[in-house]
DNA sequence: GATGAATGAGCATTCATTCAT
DNA sequence: AATGAATGAATGCTCATTCAT
C-alpha cells in the first residue's frame, strides 16, 4: 500500500511481526484503502468486516476500534475516492490551458476513475436510503458544485447558473458510468461520438 | 409432533382458511406487486421472502414455487415497473400535440415515477454487478433506445443520433433521480429552473 | 414401463392424455420403480416425493395416495429389489448343478444385485434406525436365512448350524458392498482373489 | 434494534456469561465430542449445527468458525472413533499372551465399541455417496489394512494374505454390527454360538 | 383416481458486533 | 493498540404434506 514507508527503516525493525501497534491514522488509513478495495471488487453486502481487517493486515477487533460498524468504512472510502477524484480535477483546472484541453483531460480522467472504481460507487447508492450516506451524499454534491463555482470565478467566465452546472455534472456523471460499465458498446452506441459529445458541452460550459 | 393438539380444535379453527387455489398467473402477479412495493419501501437487503409473500398474501413457500430466488422477484418487480412506464410515455406521444405539451407531460410522468418508485430503482441498481441484473438492465436500455427512434420515426423527425438519444435519456434519468430523492432543493437549486432545462432538452430533442 | 398394455388398444384410447386413471395397483407400482430409481441415483435425503411422483408421470398428490410417507416408499422400494434378488437366487438355485458353478452364478448375481443398488441400499440402511424401517429389515433377513436353510434341505445337505448361514450371508453382502462400491480395488486388493476366497465360502456351505 | 432494554437490566444479566475464550483446540475437541454423541443419538440428519454447538456449550456461530459444515464435524466425529478403537486393538494386541485371550478380548472390544456408537456408523455410512465422506472411509480402511499387516508381521506370523485380512476385517465388522443392533437375537441366533466362530476366525486369522 | 397450489416448520449458514485478554 | 473467540439474530431456501377442485 505504501512502499514508501518501508525503505527509510528496516521493516523488521519497525514492526513487531504481525502489523503491530503504529500510529492510528496510519492503521484506520490502511483499512479505509483495503475497504475501498474490497467493496469495489465484491460490493458492499459481499465483504464482511473480518475480511476487510484482514486485508489490511488487522483482525476484526481492529476494524471495530476504528468504525462503529461496516457502514461507516464504506462512508470513509466513497469520501476519500470523491475527494482524490476532485484533487485531480483541480489540478487539471489549474495546469490546462484551452477549454478543449482541459475538456478532453477532464473527461478522460472521469472515466478512467469510474472505470476503476464503478463498484466502490454501486455500494455507495445502493444504501442511498441511509440517513447518514444520504447525508454525506449530499454535502459531496455540494462542495462539488462549489468547487465548479470557484474554478469558473477563477477564470472569469460569464455568469452561470448553478442549476446548470448541476445538469453537466449529472450528465457526466451518468454517461460515464454507462461507459464504464460497458454499458455503451452493448447498445451498439459509438463511444467516440458520445464522448465527442460530452467533450462538447464541458467546453460550452466553460466559454 | 403433538398429534394431540389437533383433538382439541377442529383444524378448521386453527388455520386461517387456506387462500384457495387460484391462477398461478394471479398469485404470482399478486408476488410481484407486493414485491414492488416491499423492495420500494424497504430496500432489496432488508426485505426478506417471506415478508413479500405474507404481504401478498401467502406462504413463504408460495414465494419459492414462483420465484427461483429473491432477485428473481427483484428483476420482476424491475421489468414491470419499466415497462409501465414506457406503456404511459407512448400513449402520451400518441395523444399529445405539440413538442412543448408532449415535454410536459413526459417530464412530469417521470418525475411522477422516479419519486414514487425510487427505492425499488436503488434496490435494483444495487445489484448491478450481478450477471442477471445487468443482462436485464441491458434489455431495457436497448428497447427504450428502440421506441425513442420509433417514437421519432412516426412523426418524421429529422434525423437524429442515438447517442443524442442515450445521452438525453440518461440526463433525463439522472436529474429526475436526484429531484425525486430532494437533493435538488437540498441542494439549493431552483427546481423550476431544473424543470425548464430538461423541458428545453426534451423539445429539442423532437424538433 | 408396462408396454404391453399399450399394445392391446390404441393408448389414446385408453389414456386422457397425461397418465390419467389405471388400476390403483399399476399406479403404485410404477411409483415404487420410480423411488427406487431416484433413491439409487440421489439419496433418500435428496429426492423429494414431487420429484418420485414426476418421474413415475403423476403429480406429488398421487404419491401420497398411495404412500402414507416418503419412507413408506423406499420400504417399498427396498421390499421388491430384495424379493427380486432372492427370486433370481432361487431360480439359480433350482437350475444349476455342481455346487462350484452355483457359488459362480450367486456370487456373479450378488455383485451385480449391488453394483447396480448401491445407492438404494444405503439409503435403505441410513434408516436403520427407524422403527419401521428396522422391522422390515428383521422381517426381510428372517426370510432370507429361512429360504438358505429350505435351499439346504432341498439338496439334503449334512446339518448346519443358522449361525454359518447368518455368517456367510453378512460375509457375502459386506464384501460384495465393497467390491461394488469400488473401495476394492482403492485399497490396492486383488478383486479375483477376493471373488475367489467368496466362491470357496459359499461351496464349503453347500456341501 | 432496541437499545431500551439494556437500559432495564445490567448486561450481565441478560446474558449467562460467555464461555470465555479458550483455546480453539479445545473448543473444537468438544464441538467434535458433543457432535458423535448427537449424531449417535439421533442420526446426522435429525441433528442440527445448532444443537450440536449447544450441548457443546457453545453458540451456532462458534460451530460454524471450526466447521466449514455439519458433514465436516460428522467425518470429524467418525474419525476420532476410528482412531479411539484402533488404538485400543494395538493396545490389546501388544499386551495380551495367547491367540485366544487375543481374540477373545478383541472381539469383545469390537462389540462394545459397535453397539456404543451404532448411530454414529450408520450417520456416517448414510452419507457414503458424498466424496468427502468416502475418501475419508478409504483412508481409514487403508491405514486399518496396513495395522493389520504390521501388527502380524511383528508377531513373525506365517505369511498373509491381505484380501483374507479384509475378508475377516468385514466379517467381523459386519457380524459384529448386527449383533450390537440386536438383529441376532431377534433372528433366534445363539449369539454364543455366533462369537464363537467369530473368535474361531480371528484365531486362525494369528497363526 | 388425480391434481398441484399452498402451507409453514425446519434447517444450514452468515456476519455484524462485542469484549476479555 | 491489537487480538480473535464467541455470540446469536437474521435470512434464504427446502420439502413433506394437505386438501379443494
Amino acid at each position: 500500500m505504501s512502499p514508501m514507508r518501508q525503505m527509510q527503516t528496516p521493516a523488521t525493525l519497525l514492526r513487531p511481526a504481525r502489523p503491530g501497534r503504529g500510529q492510528p491514522a496510519e492503521t484506520r488509513d490502511r483499512i479505509v484503502a483495503a475497504a475501498a478495495i474490497a467493496f469495489n471488487r465484491d460490493g458492499y453486502a459481499k465483504v464482511d468486516a473480518g475480511r476487510i481487517a484482514a486485508e489490511a493486515g488487522y483482525a476484526v477487533g481492529t476494524f471495530y476500534k476504528h468504525f462503529a460498524d461496516k457502514k461507516e468504512a464504506l462512508i470513509a472510502a466513497y469520501e476519500r475516492w470523491v475527494a482524490a477524484e476532485w484533487r485531480e480535477i483541480e489540478t487539471l483546472f489549474g495546469a490546462s490551458g484551452s477549454p478543449q484541453v482541459f475538456a478532453r483531460e477532464l473527461l478522460s480522467l472521469v472515466l478512467q476513475h469510474h472505470a476503476a472504481w464503478q463498484g466502490l460507487r454501486v455500494s455507495f447508492f445502493s444504501l442511498l436510503n441511509e440517513r447518514p450516506i444520504r447525508k454525506v451524499y449530499r454535502k459531496q454534491r455540494s462542495s462539488q458544485l462549489a468547487m465548479l463555482k470557484s474554478m469558473r470565478m477563477k477564470n472569469k467566465m460569464r455568469a452561470h447558473r448553478v442549476e446548470d452546472d448541476a445538469i453537466l455534472m449529472f450528465t457526466l456523471e451518468r454517461v460515464c458510468d454507462a461507459i464504464a460499465q460497458g454499458d455503451v458498446t452493448d447498445l451498439g452506441l459509438n463511444r467516440e461520438l458520445l464522448e465527442a459529445r460530452l467533450r462538447g458541452l464541458i467546453e460550452a460550459a466553460l466559454i
